[in-house]
DNA sequence: TATGAATGAGCATTCATTCAT
DNA sequence: CATGAATGAATGCTCATTCAT
């Protein structure tokens, strides 16, 4: 494997493994059995490689988008095994994002891309409703990372079985 | 003011200006116009300050909880000032609380306590719904911190109105 | 008992058994069950209480000496209930002395009047024997704090039946 | 020269000339007009520095034993110019290994190995008695070091005489 | 006497980054 | 492409000491 993808697969795993605050140069590289200065040679920065890593996984993400699910319990299969850890990853580059303004800039638009799949996933046209049920589902993922136990997709259902009626109600 | 206060003032104002990576122990006493040695003598360790404020935070935040609003605006108004702000504080906590195990304990009982607090507020009973509103309550502010703009108001009058009548539904 | 004489008891134990480099102000006080800030009060500083301590416990130990053993035995047992301990407390003092001058000082003086102690105890007139039999003790004394194996017992007893006999020697 | 080798020169100069509190990691890095960071970089601690420094050091010292002496007075000669200084450092890595188990182990290790060459050069077999000497060698290097007037050579020729002729003795 | 707040220097260690090879 | 030596700033933390109370 190239080992630019060893890196950025390594520094996701690591973001998600043991958070942003552990995620150094040097234990990414260690973690892709890579030489550190490559990171530099590759990515510029630190900073750079995590640009990279958000474009090139928001950007997969957004086009793997599955158009139809037959029913609402695989849109809900959906939702908990791709956007949930994603949400999670999302997280991570918030907390490294104070220090790091391009980072900043890529967040806030993957966001925005992120609001609009979510929405367009679970049939909500509303800008205000999109992101709160984006917000909901960052806060699940983030939630889940606090307290392993949390019923993160009972909520999801809720969420689900809620939003879709929720034009019924008044 | 007391030393002790100062320090708990300027360690939260740190986490929430500036974020985690930011708030090491030399900055906070910065901020706080107070000798950076103080933080050990007074809390015994970065961890102690942070626990020591995630504790005496929530606890009053707890304790401070409104029985009855007049109106649902109210409502709304007290859960954008109150809430939204102290779910951006735990989600600095979060990134912090993967190196300090102490931490992560105090962080899991405050989210479960939490969690019920907002269920209470918003007249919820359900475990899986009261943990769907929160996280979607801790993910605005979340949001809100990525892109300013996000429309975290409207969004959780959204919020409310669903949730009020979610029940009629099916 | 008086403060002064906690602190001075609190200083060996500490010495003895965390070494030297455990050995701070307030680890010893704390072990006093005293605040810090007398350390400063009595003594004048951390140098201070060891200067102290040192002639102290090296004057009482000089007094204490018995003149007569009524058998060789005793006198083994003598050495090694007494003077091992003491010379293990001497190597403490002797890492501090670097940084230390009065420390240094009074160490010097200390040590060849324990050199000359020794050289009564054990019949020894000539000044480098009594260098060596001292110094064969201080090294033992050492050893056991390394290797808690080591046979002081009985490296002793051969001690003292060597340098009894030394001069029939030849 | 290859800087490990310097920082291994230099903490072995810091050990000896300046002691055990002073031979911080910043000081032996400024002796070696090296960067402090690598120390770290080399060694990984500055336990692993120390652990290093002994281990060669005595791995050396031990290979390095003549088999032997044409008279006594080179033997005495060979003690005082080799074993004494060694001996010296040896008691500036006991303050040390109070605070570095890896250092205390290895401590131990080479404690034995010297008293066996120790005991060969002089032709001792009985442990104890070797113990003995080899003890009587690390007290006078440690009393050298506490008054420089000691009478150590003269010691020395002593404890040779007397340990040569000792089954002399009844 | 006794307390504990306050200070500033120093500690080992980690880190992103640079760069010669 | 790849390596690892080198750098200097920053981190959390410990310490002896001072001093007002």
């Amino acid at each position: 494997m190239a080992t630019r993808i060893k890196l950025l697969k390594a520094a996701r795993e690591c973001l998600l493994e043991k958070g942003s605050h552990a995620a150094s140069i040097k234990t990414i590289a260690k973690m892709a059995n890579v030489n550190h200065g490559l990171v530099h040679h590759y990515f510029g920065s630190k900073q750079g490689l995590f640009v990279e890593l958000l474009r090139l996984h928001f950007d997969t993400l957004l086009l793997d988008q599955p158009k139809d699910f037959e029913s609402d319990k695989e849109l809900n299969a959906y939702v908990l095994k791709k956007m949930v850890p994603n949400a999670r990853l999302f997280v991570e580059f918030r907390a490294l994002s104070y220090q790091m303004p391009d980072l900043a800039k890529e967040l806030a638009g993957n966001l925005r891309k992120l609001t609009m799949m979510i929405g367009a996933l679970m049939g909500i046209d509303d800008g205000a409703t999109r992101s709160l049920v984006t917000a909901a589902i960052f806060g699940l993922a983030m939630h889940s990372s606090i307290d392993p136990l949390m019923p993160v997709s009972d909520s999801l259902v809720e969420l689900h079985r809620i939003f879709k009626h929720r034009n019924l109600v008044e």
